[in-house]
DNA sequence: CGGAGATTGTTTCCATGTAAAGTATTTTCA
DNA sequence: TGAAAATACTTTACATGGAAACAATCTCCG
């Protein structure tokens, strides 16, 4: 019984109407996409999020980690346990400067640095995993319309 | 003391390097983007995965939940939660099909069809401030793009 | 038939992320 | 000056989402 009446084959064709066409339903799953990306090709071990902070703490020492965290949109409260974490793991030191005693500077230890190099060698694998099926003019326009619907200035 | 020293002023500026072109970093800043826009404009009370799903339902009543839950990318846990939830709400009714002991079946409860009703309602005004700044065409590329790199099939 | 294996959904436990209140410090201005 | 407000981060308490193990049911095939 129940060998593909009609009624079971319909039943697993999903119609999602106007939801298909909304961008928010879209970025979810070009986001799931790009994660599903990531993982397969990084091997440094860190999350996007914390891969990222990683990256930006490299670029920028010394920084304060609220002017990381308003500019990649991390919650403070988020931010901090992220910080913590990645100090717990010995990849980044916190220093209070006497100057302002209520912030936090953020720097890499060595090991920091060694992984930081390391993520290096893997942004290009990355970015060539990232670009899945789209081909270098779709990329480039891919990357304009997401900076420009974000809100992003043009690229540097 | 501490009055805008270079340092001070230099110290907001975060140098993202590669990051910011980096599809799954933007993808994260226009997701956030997107549910800004949504948040402004809903009135229904219900989030946007919950409202995905009530969508669904009511396009596809007697599906079975699974079904759905595959084919939104929802997790079959997150799923279960997200039925009671609704369930709880009044909105949702399950159904378990002597046909298939094991498989639950979701429609909506009238509460839940009123709420579907109004919800379409806001679409319009959802899709509009979704655009943001985006012209027709810019909408139009960001829209095909975001299909193809999620790997959806061309719309119907 | 009847047990092995597949399917469907649920539970438990954990990771991630946020809101709101709390702490410490600095700035402002009457 | 010094009390009030602002700033920078942390803590707590909670909401969201996932992985893995579990329970129930169904299918397949000897």
């Amino acid at each position: 019984m129940n060998q593909f009446t009609r009624e079971e084959i319909e039943a697993e064709r999903v119609d999602l109407g106007e939801i298909e066409t909304t961008l928010g339903f879209l970025l979810r799953m070009a986001q799931l996409r790009a994660f599903a990306h990531f993982f397969r090709v990084s091997e440094v071990g860190l999350k996007p999020g914390a891969l990222t902070v990683l990256w930006v703490i490299a670029l920028n020492p010394g920084l304060r980690q609220g002017a990381i965290a308003r500019r990649l949109m991390i919650k403070p409260a988020h931010m901090t346990k992220l910080v913590r974490a990645m100090v717990d793991d010995g990849l980044v030191e916190r220093y209070v400067p006497p100057n302002d005693r209520r912030s936090v500077r953020l720097s890499l230890t060595k090991a920091g640095k060694a992984l930081y190099e390391r993520s290096c060698g893997e942004m290009h694998a990355i970015h060539r995993a990232e670009r899945g099926t789209l081909n270098d003019r779709e990329y480039t326009d891919f990357v304009a319309l997401l900076r420009k619907f974000a809100g992003i200035g043009a690229p540097p």
